[in-house]
RNA sequence: GGGAGCGUGGUGGAAUGGUAGACACAAGGCACUUAAAAUGCCUCGGCCCAAAAGGCUGUGAGGGUUCAAAUCCCUCCGUUCCCACCA
């Protein structure tokens, strides 16, 4: 009857009766509350890791608990299949990237149908089929017919030897291109935009109905939305023009000394005397030929050019020089700033170097500043000096202080407006590349852009193809496919060859999983309603702003095109941390050696001897630490990997893997399976009219397993803790002497129920050897008896000023008279009290009596 | 420079105002075994005492609040992440 624990047997098993029986459907019935347990899907690289395993098996294993609870689940899985490694595999094997994609995706399947995850594949996209890129086609024309997609120029990186559109990830710190290695230019291109700008305040505002997001996620989007409120005040150039400029601290206005501009800014040509041009022109060839990384570096010393121009400040008609320096970004507000040294630290810098006036307009208390010996710029509180009808006004930004009321002056005064701006940039979604959505429209000779008509969608990416990294995308190359007769007119015209971000596909997969097949819809909205929003999601702290504010600005604008009755697409959120392994630093030749190259216990490089530093890196990002999902799976079984990625740590942390600790969480395994199986087949003694001391003990181990594991699911799914509860009660039924009782066969089942979710296949076995005929996945979550809780004794902690002296039992319940009369009965208490006069006395119910004394 | 977080035994971590170190890993010892593996049992923050009993001390450092602080407040140190010449 004994057999050992097999793993590598009993789970392949498992899994195919799970697909036979279809165990993970998901439940339609409409009677049942739903939920949505939703993990971050994998680009298909082709190879799981284990930060993918880690996301996977966490969010499986809330679906299934989930399920357990009585709840329908949808628990689905997917690809985001387009995207530039696709292209560079492409290059470097010959492979059309269609085939590499699907091989990738069929492979890295198998590896998560081999963890045992609860999918319902019946629900699985992939953003690369024409049957998904179809819609995301369909929902830029959306986007496009409600005014939020548009054309401007933008800058993209361009390789003059392969003379080709390189992204950002392909240039190297260097600012040359990877594959060339040819400095790269920046060209200007007519490229799509979508309007999220439109949808800043109210992506901001919506933060507060997420309260089951992670506050510093909540904080990284806020940030990055940088909404910053202020005023817009017009300063006019000798000749007239006009330089608008933004600042959040139109207090300082009176301190103006002088304005810079941006280099690019239209206006510097027109402001330029002769005399001056040469200067200017050598500045802006110097800062176009910055890099963007040495013009955004740290401890940059300012540099600038006078134009040879005054302005004149608005407030109070003093002229000013009007400079060019690059720490003044076009991009930026409108791309001019007013200088404001004595408040300002970079205007402070720049003013100093090039001895430009510093005047002080916010005076604090203490110290008493003097604009001559400022150290530094003082950008803190105090009063208003030298400011005309500001002065004495205490500086902030709250009301009745100084920045409203500079507001308020200007307004009412005509020489400016209140004016928010934000961070957000609307966002760039044109790509030059070949692996990704069409962009669904045509360019016609006589109509303009012409978006293709829904019949007409999908706009088909041709799949067999060749690409070579040089010259444009394939797509402006193949006449049949770029000629197309316009919608509208009828000429030859020609489509858009640009292809959508790839952030665009998965903007909005969580919504195509519902109705994952639908051939003739984008989705049922009944369905989408029905399902949505995701009640759980979870994936990498990585996407925390992009991916996430990306998908939020979707669902609103879907939501406002009347196709969904929520506007916000994840209820909660759980950001899971990385995944690090274990390897070994030389730091004299700087090579990354793999632990299993190593010996733990004395590191030391196997090629030249030298002693070697303990490190861990990011799985996703190293090579050189050689655990993949697969050995360890291969070696140990998806549960112990399942059991062991939950236990070493909280979600949110970092997570460093030893194969050490492995060995751990098999050991338990086995224990439990031991347990099991030495019970299996036993007679269990018949429930007694009253239980036994030692019974009672083991009972209330069971329920408070029960309890303490609930609870960790609940709140903030502290899956080590749960873990820590299992392992208690086995300890405890490990312990328990008498194996035909009924306490005892109830302890068993309990555990076998509590570690289903966790641990699919070995419970799944066990339950079956217990002799039940349904699955144990489709059992009720065990809930905890309140009377079995309940405990007779408690410990009570005597203090003596505050230090512990001595535990004595008590019965539990007792009032605070009582509780205390029985601490002065304890020996701690005889002995310290003694000759001692009692100042007071602290009882903390069913814990602790302190006595104070002197 | 701005923002957020973290700092507890040899290690991962537990404890969110009430017995610090749950639950594990590693280490050491013992039992079983011809032996090994597996398994079981014991010890395991530091210091004092021959040992036990016992005592003192201890959650990055310093201070504060409280009968009571890993936990709350202030200052500093270290560290991680995010953003950044953002007007």
């Amino acid at each position: 009857m004994e057999s050992r624990y097999n793993p590598a047997s009993i789970e392949p098993q498992w899994q195919q009766v799970w697909a036979e029986q279809k165990l993970d459907k998901t439940l339609e019935a409409r009677d049942l509350p739903k939920f949505y347990a939703l993990s971050m899907f994998p680009y298909p690289s082709g190879n799981l890791h284990m930060g993918h395993v880690r996301n996977y098996t966490i969010t499986d294993v809330i679906a299934r608990v989930y399920r357990m609870r009585g709840y329908r689940v949808l628990h689905p899985m997917g690809w985001d299949a387009f995207g530039l490694p696709a292209e560079n595999a492409a290059i470097d094997r010959g492979v059309p990237p269609a085939k590499w994609t699907y091989a990738n995706i069929a492979n890295m399947r198998a590896q998560l149908q081999r963890l045992g995850l609860s999918y319902d594949w019946d629900h699985e996209v992939a953003t690369c089929s024409p049957d998904y890129y179809r819609w995301t086609q369909w929902i830029f024309l959306q986007f496009l017919q409600a005014g939020l997609a548009y054309r401007k120029e933008a800058t993209v990186n361009w390789d003059p030897i392969d003379q080709t559109v390189l992204a950002n990830e392909q240039v190297d710190s260097e600012g040359r291109s990877w594959r060339s290695g040819a400095k790269v230019e920046k060209r200007l291109l007519r490229q799509w935009f979508l309007k999220i700008t439109d949808y800043a305040e109210r992506l901001l505002n919506d933060l507060d109905q997420l309260p089951g997001w992670p506050e510093r996620v909540k904080l990284m989007q806020e940030n990055w939305i940088g909404k910053s409120t202020g005023a817009q005040v017009v300063f006019k150039t000798e000749a007239g023009d006009e330089l608008p400029v933004f600042t959040t601290r139109p207090d300082t206005l009176w301190g103006a000394t002088f304005m810079v501009l941006s280099p690019e800014h239209p206006l510097v040509a027109k402001l330029t005397p002769p005399e001056q041009a040469d200067a200017i022109q050598a500045y802006q060839t110097a800062a176009a030929a910055k890099s963007e990384i040495d013009r955004t570096a740290e401890d940059q010393e300012k540099t600038g050019v006078w134009t040879g121009s005054y302005a004149v400040n608005p407030v109070n008609g003093e002229p000013i020089p009007i400079w060019i320096a690059d720490y003044v970004l076009m991009g930026y507000g409108t791309g001019a700033i007013m200088a404001v040294p004595a408040h300002d630290q970079r205007d402070f810098e720049f003013a100093r170097k090039f001895k430009l006036p510093i005047r002080l307009v916010v005076q604090p208390a203490d110290p008493t500043l003097d604009a001559d010996t400022l150290s530094a710029a003082w950008s803190q509180g105090g009063v208003l000096v030298n400011s005309g009808p500001l002065d004495g006004l205490p500086a902030g930004k709250g009301a009745g202080q100084s920045v409203e009321a500079a507001i308020q002056w200007l307004e009412a005064n005509g020489k400016g407006q209140r004016m928010i701006t934000y961070r957000l940039r609307d966002w760039l979604i044109s790509r030059q590349r070949y692996w990704g959505a069409p962009i669904p429209v045509i360019h016609c000779p006589n109509c303009g852009v012409v978006p293709v008509p829904e019949a007409d969608l999908p706009v088909s990416l041709p799949e067999n193809i060749e690409l070579s990294g040089r010259g444009a995308s394939p797509l402006t190359q193949l006449a049949d496919w770029l000629t197309v007769p316009c919608p509208t007119c009828g000429t030859m015209a020609q489509r858009e060859t640009d292809t959508m971000d790839t952030f665009i596909d998965s903007s909005w997969y969580f919504l195509r999983y519902a109705d994952a097949q639908n051939q003739a819809q984008v989705f049922d909205p009944t369905k989408v309603n029905d399902w949505l929003p995701v009640d759980q999601y979870v994936g990498g702290v990585e996407h925390a702003i992009l991916h996430l504010l990306y998908s939020r600005f979707f669902t609103k604008v879907l939501h406002d095109r009347g196709l969904l009755n929520f506007d916000e697409p994840f209820l909660r959120l759980l950001t899971q941390g990385m995944v690090q392994g274990l390897t070994y630093f030389n730091p004299r030749t700087g090579r990354w050696i793999a632990s299993d190259q190593v010996n733990r216990e004395d590191p030391k490089d196997p090629e030249t001897g030298e002693a070697l530093e303990v490190a861990y890196k990011t799985m996703s990002k190293s090579k050189h630490n050689g655990v993949a999902p697969g050995e360890v799976i291969e070696k140990y079984g998806a549960d112990t990997a399942r059991m062991f990625i939950l236990f070493k740590a909280p979600p949110e942390k970092d997570l460093e893997w030893d194969e050490a600790d492995v060995e751990g969480q098999f050991r338990f395994l086995n224990r439990v399976w031991r347990l099991v199986h030495e019970f299996a087949g036993r007679s269990v003694n018949p429930m007694a009219a009253a239980l036994t001391k030692p019974e009672k003990d083991l009972r209330r181990a069971i329920h408070t397993a029960i309890q303490e594991s609930s609870e960790d699911m609940q709140e903030g799914y502290q899956f080590n803790t749960a873990i820590s509860e299992f392992m208690k009660l086995s300890n405890a039924l490990n312990d328990f002497a008498d194996k035909a009782s009924p306490v005892y066969a109830e302890g068993i089942t309990t555990l076998v129920k509590l570690l289903a979710p966790f641990a699919p296949h070995i419970t799944e076995e066990l339950w079956q050897i217990l002799g039940n005929a349904e699955s144990v996945h489709r059992q009720a979550w065990p809930q905890a008896d309140p009377t079995a809780l309940v405990v007779d004794e408690v410990p009570l902690v005597i203090q003596i000023n505050s230090k512990n002296r001595e535990v004595i039992q008590i019965p539990a319940g007792l009032d605070k008279e009582a509780q205390e009369q029985y601490a002065r009965q304890s020996e701690a208490a005889q002995k310290y009290l003694e000759g001692k006069q009692i100042k007071k006395v602290v009882v903390v119910p069913n814990k602790l009596v302190n006595f104070v004394v002197v």
